[in-house]
DNA sequence: TATTTTTGTGTAATTTTGAAAAAACCTATA
DNA sequence: TATAGGTTTTTTCAAAATTACACAAAAATA
């Protein structure tokens, strides 16, 4: 049996990690620079290899913290990507994961900055070998996600208004909300816990904080989060 | 930089596919048996190794072929696993597929019948390593698969009735729609055309043949195929 | 030709959604 | 401290979508 084994030809496995934060107004993608001199203007997904005795998911979460000083963020894995030419230098098999970081908590526990930087998700420089793919189908997969599951909230600080949650969602899905049916049909969801207290300073009136309600979000791993399918207008 | 991948342990992929198949009345899985003889009830999801020079969803089709004799069937990767000690002989990462299968299709032309058998998909046997898992996995994607998008009749003959299409649906959501609600949703999404021709010898009064238009099948590869997120019961 | 089985449809009741208006509340300014 | 201006929040109403529900027509068989 281990003859069989020992016949294959391994190759390497990599993890890359797509990593979106949200800034209040736009979704952005957290890329690092190249190693390379030659290469400035390339900048590529934070990624690592898979080590003997650790699995995908470890992987996934040491490479990350180990770019970015963050521990416990929200993973998930999206796919393998395989051709056989997709790292010109040795034959790779990829395992790319999707972050959900809050960024506000990113920027504060950063150390390198110099070779990190924030993308608006839509003025994404040139990326690495075939990043640029891995990055489509990681927003693609994101918005399936987020109509499914209150996955954005990951996205946003412990205590956010109904104004920066509906922004966040029409960040991930590129377009509007009416606010009148956005706000009844995420309160409906029961996921939302309205507290007392008020955002100061940033609008005139100043809106509730909610926070969500976690149990539910744990226990009811429900289909049908929200059907966001029928926005108002496809930008 | 070639150093720095040098200095990285590879290790082996695989590629294993979940085959889904309908009889008319019920899900199934195609599966085969193991190759050791100690090891009689222990069946194995149909996997092969990724080949040097071989992309993974051609490592997936190959393997495909090579176990069933079966070209062009509709395969969508799922995830890759991982786990250190997910294979007790050597590390490997296995890359998962979804395989949609026309059974009748299937028995066709099958050769080697005696190593693989269809099983029901709520009564399959001990599985090998982490396969259960990936089946669960599995189950879980088409289902959400199916009420996106019209990937369903990839598991029917070209040409089916309302009833076998409403029973398949209810197969894969393991529950009951409403006749008269189900086929008009169906009809409404356009992709559905009526022959003139009937169904004989099945029912009584015979039902009328339909088929995909797929045209706007590949089109509209829309948002919101269906919304079967409301059936009757949840069995 | 009566009986049985299966297909094929329509409508009323309910729920959800889209849109407007008004009320509540804060900040800034006079 | 009164007021104007902007923003959030609630209420309300009509339109649209979804759900629940039952019976007649067609074919096979006895």
């Amino acid at each position: 049996m281990l003859n069989l084994y020992k016949q294959q030809t391994a190759c390497l496995v990599a993890v890359d990690s797509i990593i979106f934060g949200f800034d209040g107004e736009n979704l952005k993608l957290l890329l690092v620079k190249r190693g390379l001199e030659d290469d400035t203007n390339t900048w590529s997904l934070m990624g690592g290899w898979l080590k003997p005795d650790e699995g995908l998911n470890d992987a996934a979460h040491r490479v990350l913290f180990e770019h970015t000083g963050l521990r416990d963020v929200y993973l998930e894995q999206i796919a393998a990507f395989g051709n056989p030419d997709r790292d010109p230098v040795m034959r790779t098999v990829s395992v790319i994961y999707k972050a959900l970081v809050n960024i506000e908590e990113y920027n504060e526990k950063i150390s390198n900055k110099l070779t990190t930087s924030w993308f608006l998700i839509n003025e994404l420089p040139t990326l690495l070998f075939d990043h640029s793919e891995m990055v489509a189908l990681a927003i693609e997969r994101l918005r399936s996600n987020a109509s499914l599951h209150p996955i954005g909230f990951e996205l946003l600080p412990e205590k956010f208004t109904l104004p920066q949650l509906q922004k966040l969602y029409e960040a991930i899905f590129n377009t509007e909300f009416d606010k009148r049916n956005f706000t009844r049909k995420l309160l409906a969801t029961g996921f939302l816990v309205k507290t007392t207290e008020k955002q100061k300073g940033f609008s005139k009136k100043g809106a509730y904080y909610y926070y969500l309600n976690k149990e539910k979000y744990n226990n009811d791993h429900a289909f049908n989060f929200l059907s966001l399918t029928n926005p108002d207008k496809i930008l």
